[in-house]
DNA sequence: CGGTTGTGTCATCAA
DNA sequence: AGTTGATGACACAAC
């Protein structure tokens, strides 16, 4: 019983560990078509790992256990791989190409080597800068993935140390284009794009190798900082090159000399403001609440504990807290001071700002509106043309309450996404290793193999069961045959049907002269000694599993009776056995009835009758043979429905890891997502700021950006336009993903 | 001694 | 209609 046991367990928790080991690489199509054929089968259609025949079959091997439950786990394995390709289809950010290109790039690693491996550089830097930098804030972290996730997140604010060097030509062209795109098109659906686009070459990265998800997370914050080198040198001196394409339709001339910072931060402000459509809001709450759901379940409690417990002045909440309040203040020395400079978009997260988060919230936070923020407050506005028109300035409802609602649950939700993220991805996904992946696979054929081997009706004995019961059983079921049925062919039938009948059964075993013989070696067939001591573990089962042996081997187990046997050992043989018979079998023996439990049990229907039919048995005798068989029947499936019940609680236990991985992977996905987003419309703000800074009335003076504000066309263009019309089409703006939503 | 676990058995349903 | 498998429920023994 003990090793049954331990076999089960350690079978299954193999299993469950390759499971999960494959589940980070494996590709379903490969096993469908490849090495599992029945798999698809059963993806497509019912689990025929369910079904009662190969259940059976599984079930009549040695023990069952560690042959049925990978088959059925390998089923589940797949279904929960379906589920979760279905949930990664749900696109909960509702981010069109978002799955496409992802699985695109993650499916390609090659491809996306050139533009993201120096970024994955440059991530490697500024990551091991800010651990540096932030070590001792984030003691807690253990685990270098998680330190990788951290400082990942930490470069949400901080942008790598500007190595621009590392940039290839890929890098520069893709951000050029991306530049190019924030410029010309103007619309949030570009910036969205662009986002995913990173966020795709971070999964890509990070799919590849999940040791360097820091390298990875980071890397986008490498690839923004070249983009801002880039800006920088643009709007440094001279305007930038891909600007006057669209500056040239603004209705004023544009100054080349820098503006003062005033002016810039009197811009940034209202664009910073973004409004938080319901949408968004809708989805915090989902995300907000799935977190909690997921603290719940105690994942990888460990981890989740460490990372939940982060220090309040964590750099990660810090900048996520802290770059949305900036700008939402409006006001300008405060932003300025926040901001540093608005050429400079991610100054606010260089390292030095993070070396101090505890001091930078307690200076900022009270200055901030106390509900706003959150990185949300910034990114909800997807739409840039709501950006594009700072309605703070006329105070519009839309302004004040719109994006400030959503902020307290942004920052909880974002903070709880990085924990999440860190506990459930790592956790999960770290320390893949194709070799023991290799070598469990050959494990689990070679069990296959065994189930393959055993997986035959129990008409027909496996080789395996022949080892332990048949060979053994040979030798009694052969003298149950040939003995007994030589001598209870004609005696027992004829002789004790009668007092068989009104006897107890105890009675009747007493009573009857019953040979020691015929109930040592007719039910038992694996009593003979010898065979006992070569069978430990079935001194530790207690009931008799006879049931399983297939007739054909009991027929063939026509043995004479070791008849070389002393008496005591005999004896004590037979108090051993009759300890080992199950009830049935004692009834059995006390009905004398002349054939194993075995055959009764095993035989299929038509043999059963022709043995029935070869005896003349009471009826008695007929009852109880058809309930031993019904009973041990049903003891066979009573232990395959357990087993399967096992299974299943074991597969469901596996499908709830393998989702709470995936969410935390979607969550992933989200965080990158609302950082590039951020980045992008800090970008444009910046470029915002300067091209509106620049402009000149006829007078020479700049425009009032509470009267005026820049408006990008659908062509590309850029207009200049009184804020009061700006505000109503940016009312109409936000209207639209309403109505779409419904 | 009570809870847990494993097992056998019965009743029942469905195929 | 009988057989068989599946499964919930119960009892019992072992731990």
């Amino acid at each position: 019983m003990l090793s049954l046991k331990k076999y089960l367990t350690e079978g299954l928790l193999q299993f469950t560990i390759l499971l999960s080991l494959i589940g980070v690489r494996v590709d379903v199509d490969t096993y469908l078509t490849s090495q599992l054929p029945p798999l698809r089968e059963i993806i497509l259609g019912p689990s025929s790992a369910y079904t009662q025949t190969q259940f059976h079959n599984l079930r009549n091997t040695l023990d069952g256990y560690g042959i049925h439950p990978k088959s059925i786990d390998l089923d589940n394995y797949f279904t929960a791989r379906r589920l979760l390709s279905q949930v990664r289809a749900l696109d909960r950010f509702q981010v069109p190409t978002t799955e496409v290109n992802a699985w695109l790039v993650h499916r390609d690693p090659e491809g996306s080597v050139s533009g993201s491996q120096p970024s994955s550089g440059l991530a490697l830097e500024s990551s091991s800068g800010l651990q540096d930098v932030t070590g001792p804030d984030n003691g807690v972290r253990e685990s270098e993935t998680e330190q990788g996730f951290s400082e990942d997140l930490e470069d949400l604010g901080a942008v790598a140390p500007p190595v621009s060097g590392d940039l290839t030509k890929e890098d520069i062209d893709l951000i050029d284009i991306l530049w190019r795109q924030d410029i010309d098109l103007g619309a949030g659906r570009e910036v969205f794009d662009y986002s995913h686009r990173q966020k795709e070459q971070d999964v890509d990265k990070e799919l590849r190798d999940g040791g360097e998800q820091a390298d990875t997370w980071a890397g986008e914050g490498a690839e923004a900082l070249a983009r801002d080198l880039l800006v920088d040198g643009e709007t440094g001196e001279s305007f930038p090159a891909q600007f006057p394409a669209n500056v040239a339709s603004i209705t004023e001339a544009v100054p080349s000399e820098s503006e003062p910072p005033a002016l810039q931060n009197s811009l940034l402000s209202p664009l910073l403001t973004g409004t938080e459509s319901p949408f968004d809001l809708e989805q915090q709450w989902q995300d907000l609440m799935s977190i909690m759901e997921m603290q719940a379940m105690e994942v990888n409690t460990s981890a989740s504990e460490i990372l939940y417990n982060a220090p309040p002045g964590d750099p990660l909440s810090t900048n996520y807290s802290l770059a949305p309040n900036t700008p939402i203040n409006q006001n300008v020395s405060l932003h300025q001071a926040s901001l540093g400079g608005c050429s400079q978009d991610f100054s606010l997260f260089s390292p030095e700002v993070e070396n101090l988060p505890v001091a930078n919230s307690s200076t900022l936070l009270p200055l901030v509106p106390s509900n706003s923020t959150s990185l949300n407050s910034t990114f909800s506005s997807t739409n840039l043309a709501g950006l594009f028109f700072p309605p703070q300035l006329n105070g519009t409802a839309n302004d004040t309450a719109g994006p400030e609602l959503p902020d307290p649950l942004g920052g909880l939700l974002d903070e709880a996404m990085l924990d999440e993220i860190s506990l459930m991805d790592l956790a999960i996904e770290e320390g893949f290793n194709p070799v023991e992946a290799s070598q469990l696979e050959e494990e689990f054929d070679s069990d296959s193999g065994l189930s393959l081997d055993s997986s035959h009706s129990p008409s027909s004995l496996s080789s395996s069961e022949g080892s332990s019961s048949s060979s053994s059983s040979s030798s009694s079921s052969s003298s149950a045959s040939s003995s007994a049925s030589s001598s209870f062919s004609e005696e027992g039938a004829v002789g004790y049907s009668s007092d068989s009948e009104t006897l107890d059964l105890e009675e009747a075993e007493g009573a009857v002269g019953y040979q020691p013989e015929y109930s040592k070696f007719c039910r038992m067939s694996y009593q003979d000694p010898s065979q006992l001591s070569c069978l430990p573990y079935l001194e530790h089962v207690g009931h008799n599993h006879t049931y399983n042996m297939a007739p054909s081997a009991l027929d063939s187990a026509d043995l004479p009776p070791p008849s070389t046997l002393k008496k005591g050992s005999k004896e004590k043989q037979a108090d051993f056995l009759d300890k080992q018979m199950s009830r049935d079998e004692h009834r059995a023996r006390a009905m004398k009835i002349p054939f194993t439990n075995d055959k009764i049990i095993n035989l299929p229907v038509e043999e059963f009758n022709e043995l029935l039919s070869k005896y003349q048995l009471s009826e008695a005798q007929l009852s109880l043979i058809r309930d031993i068989r019904r009973r041990g029947k049903n003891k066979m499936a009573a232990q395959n429905c357990r087993k399967r019940k096992l299974d299943t609680i074991l597969n469901l236990e596996r499908d709830v890891e393998d989702l709470q991985r995936d969410k935390a992977r979607l969550l992933r996905e989200k965080v990158e997502f609302l950082r590039s987003l951020r980045q992008m419309k800090q970008k444009v703000q910046s470029l915002y700021q300067e091209v509106f800074g620049r402009l000149r009335d006829e007078n020479g003076r700049p425009y009032s950006p509470s009267q005026y504000a820049l408006q990008y066309a659908g062509d590309g263009s850029v207009l200049l336009i009184p804020r009061t019309m700006a505000d109503q089409q940016a009312r109409r703006q936000e209207r639209k993903p309403k109505d779409r939503r419904k």
